[in-house]
DNA sequence: TGACTGATGACACTTCGGTGACACTTCTTT
DNA sequence: AAAGAAGTGTCACCGAAGTGTCATCAGTCA
């Protein structure tokens, strides 16, 4: 089932839309202030995220770059505000899609559904035998148990998985978990890529892949042997 | 190299966009004409293709139709009728971004580096009953193994085959991969080649091609009989 | 307090990139 | 056509740089 979070302050609007996006087969919550919206962020897995700019509670940008800065998450902005500067700094922020209002309920469908088409996260990887779980961010070991690692790792864990088959270089591992300010030696991200390699069974590095002198990738093809 | 190609009739436009796109790393090749857009479409490999709607001889969305109907090169249309319904036109045709007019040369940049990231068509060449995954920079041997070849070595690979059909020399891949400074031994690429023509199994230089006096080529032709 | 995250430096180890030597092929000259 | 020159294929090898891994330690939360 594909998850949207709607957040949308407008009430006629936001109930339209996701009467709308029910009817497409999607499941869909519909918050109307960013407060709600961090609260339904931090316990469930997203698809997508609909958000319009303007909201009472501060401004949308600021919502989403929290969530960019710490998942991959895709975002369709809508605003009524569609001068170049505004759909300028919602790209910079990383949006996937920017819907100038007013805009017709198909267009709206058609950015979501090609959206989820070419940006979608599986909220379940396959991995030597083991089954991670990016929604409860979790490992489910061959024996069935559940390993949870801890919240950094599991972030650059997740980073990899969403960027591959992409490499990822050391800073922008850094970027993505530690931001601009206090990065920590570059160690530290190999460190963490043994746990996660040991957490995985990953003993040659089939999975996540080292890609001399660039980074790291993580390989959903299965092993060589 | 991420090779782009521009179509847009405004001379002025296409020179400035060219000239910054350039300025951004991209190789670019601009044409005026739905025509000469064809050809170069036929011709060669191209990552992205930035098109403006209105063109002198036909719309851009049959062009785009076309496009989008033999392949999968992302689209970003540049539009100065902005309205809903054209969106909605352009992407039903699969467009990937849709740049309303006027913009912002940084957000058209945004938009091009956001397509390339995200909906990049990874690029599959065959060779030899093995595939070159240039996304995932890997070699896929006949027996389904995956083979990484060194960083550089995949840089020269990749160089010459976004260069095919044309002979690249060993100056320009001393400078491609290595740039003005601390240039080594030209013996170096050699030796890479070596490697590389290991990696595909390619004997007798059927598909890294020598040509004496002046450099290397990457030959799609199926190796002479 | 005690377990745990995550951050650091040290050290060993692997690999890459780069080099020169030499054999071989192709072209040119006589 | 033979011999030499120039260009190329291939091998073995080395130093430097990049990584894997360990022991350890400051901070945090329960």
């Amino acid at each position: 089932m594909t998850r949207l979070l709607l957040v949308e302050d407008d009430r006629s609007l936001g109930a339209t839309l996701r009467e709308r996006l029910v009817r497409e087969g999607y499941e869909v919550v519909w918050v109307e202030t960013q407060a709600r919206a961090v609260a339904e962020l931090k316990s469930a897995w997203w698809d997508l995220i609909i958000l319009d700019v303007g909201l009472p509670d501060g401004s949308g940008f600021e919502l989403a770059r929290g969530i960019k800065a710490s998942s991959a998450t895709p975002i369709v902005f809508m605003t009524a505000l569609g001068s170049a500067e505004n759909r300028l700094e919602g790209f910079e922020i990383g949006a996937e899609e920017f819907i100038p209002k007013p805009f017709h309920l198909r267009e709206l469908l058609i950015r979501v559904r090609h959206v989820l088409e070419n940006h979608a996260v599986r909220p379940h990887v396959g991995c030597n035998q083991r089954v991670i779980d990016l929604n409860a961010r979790a490992i489910v070991q061959p024996d069935g148990q559940r390993e949870y690692p801890p919240f950094k790792e599991f972030q650059m864990l997740q980073l990899l998985i969403v960027s591959a088959p992409r490499v990822v270089s050391r800073d922008e591992i850094l970027d993505a978990l530690w931001g601009e300010e206090s990065l920590p030696n570059q160690r530290t991200v190999d460190n963490m890529i043994v746990k996660l390699r040991h957490s995985l069974g990953d003993n040659g590095g089939h999975f996540i892949r080292s890609v001399r002198g660039v980074g790291y990738q993580w390989s959903t093809e299965s092993p060589a042997g």
